[in-house]
DNA sequence: TAGATTGTTAATCGATTAACAATC
DNA sequence: TAGATTGTTAATCGATTAACAATC
């Protein structure tokens, strides 16, 4: 990697590498903070290569020492700044439905970067009740408060016939990403951040696979036509 | 695509090629059935390049006609039938807290090739009642139940700490894929499909995104240093 | 026929994996 | 010192993108 990317920090990250950072972090922390900790050693763990390792923990900018590795504390802050986890970004949630409410009693979030501070839903009868201790306010606040309170995440968990509705009053508030959770792309300007978590297309991939091994029991790949 | 591959189905099919044909599938069911659409609509409908929907839409084996393209009914029934949506697989979801809950709602699950059952819980005050319309049975009876009803998919929705064990009772019983929204690495044979559904890795993605695009704010790229 | 699109092969790009010198 | 591990460069692999002939 070249040094001036490390030190600007402007370097475009692998997807794959950030889905893995948060494993290791959470291995980690399972580990003693003062004791030191190879790449090897949490490949051998988590089934991955341990050249992997090294390259994906190289991107949070960490220096280790040959032979001995890193220091888990040193690690375990190293990925937690370079994922953003130190500064927690506030985020409303629209949608207090099931889905919704799922994600207010998470709860973890707040150690991963982000905190939900309020829900928002078009149901009357919800607003102003409280689920998991998040107030539920009108979608009528929606813009003028994600603007004044600068709340940078819109998380969406509204039915998809009205995501993109959504996602506009979203980006009229200024908010500067979405984590969507509603199965339709969003239209958005391109430099909004946004997220897709579509459950039906993670399905897909456990469907086919699933489908394909049901096949390979009827018909062996080993007998010819 | 050799053509013998193409017959037996036993082709190993490339993750994001499994999470774009369902947004193919989504796009298509909005256009009448007997109208013919290319692949170059398609891309240009979902802000992908041509070139790679022709390639995704090769793997279900569909073949078009030059200048026409494809019968959206033919398109939508060949994505369909690649994905296993044609024969519904019965699902058992472990776990009936909130975001169980969420899921039993979700309904549209069966147009995706899987119904869940039943649904299960540690809790025996939950036993006997039921979750949108879907009854809870005490965990007792899973591995009994998913052998003698063989069903296929697990769905795991119960805290960190006793996802493994969950997961080896659905191995016990036969399950053959398991759909794990639990924040750990399951430890499984590796006949046994895993599909993990971790918020915390993927909201690692945006909060990365998100404190990057804040730092380029503060201390644009183009600034020397 | 002319032009658009499929089907297929080749080129490019990016991520993973391998190799190896530097180092503690 | 010997051996393990980092840091870095090269090779491989797979997915995306480009090119183009076949075809309707």
């Amino acid at each position: 990697m070249a040094s001036a990317e490390k030190r600007t920090g402007n370097v475009v990250v692998p997807e794959p590498t950030l889905r893995r950072l948060p494993l290791y972090h959470r291995f980690l922390k399972l580990l003693p903070m003062e004791q030191a900790v190879s790449c090897t050693r949490i490949g051998a763990e988590l089934g991955l290569d341990p050249t992997q390792v090294r390259k994906d923990v190289e991107f949070t900018g960490i220096v280790g020492r040959p032979k001995v590795g890193y220091l888990v504390f040193d690690l375990v802050k190293a990925i937690e700044r370079f994922l953003g986890w130190d500064n927690l970004s506030e985020a409303f949630l629209v949608g207090a439905g099931s889905l919704g409410a799922a994600l207010l009693g998470y709860g973890k979030f707040e150690a991963y970067g982000m905190k939900i501070v309020a829900a928002f839903d078009a149901d009357e009868h919800k607003v102003g009740t409280q689920v998991h201790g998040k107030l539920v306010l009108s979608m009528g606040e929606l813009v003028d408060l994600a603007e004044r309170m600068h709340v940078p995440i819109g998380i969406i968990t509204v039915p998809a016939a009205v995501a993109q509705e959504v996602a506009e009053m979203m980006v009229a508030g200024g908010m500067q990403a979405i984590w969507n959770f509603a199965p339709v792309q969003l239209n958005v300007p391109k430099d909004v951040i946004v997220r897709n978590e579509d459950l039906y297309c993670s399905l897909a991939a456990l469907s086919q696979k699933l489908a394909q091994k049901e096949l390979r029991k009827e018909r062996p790949s080993y007998v010819a036509e």
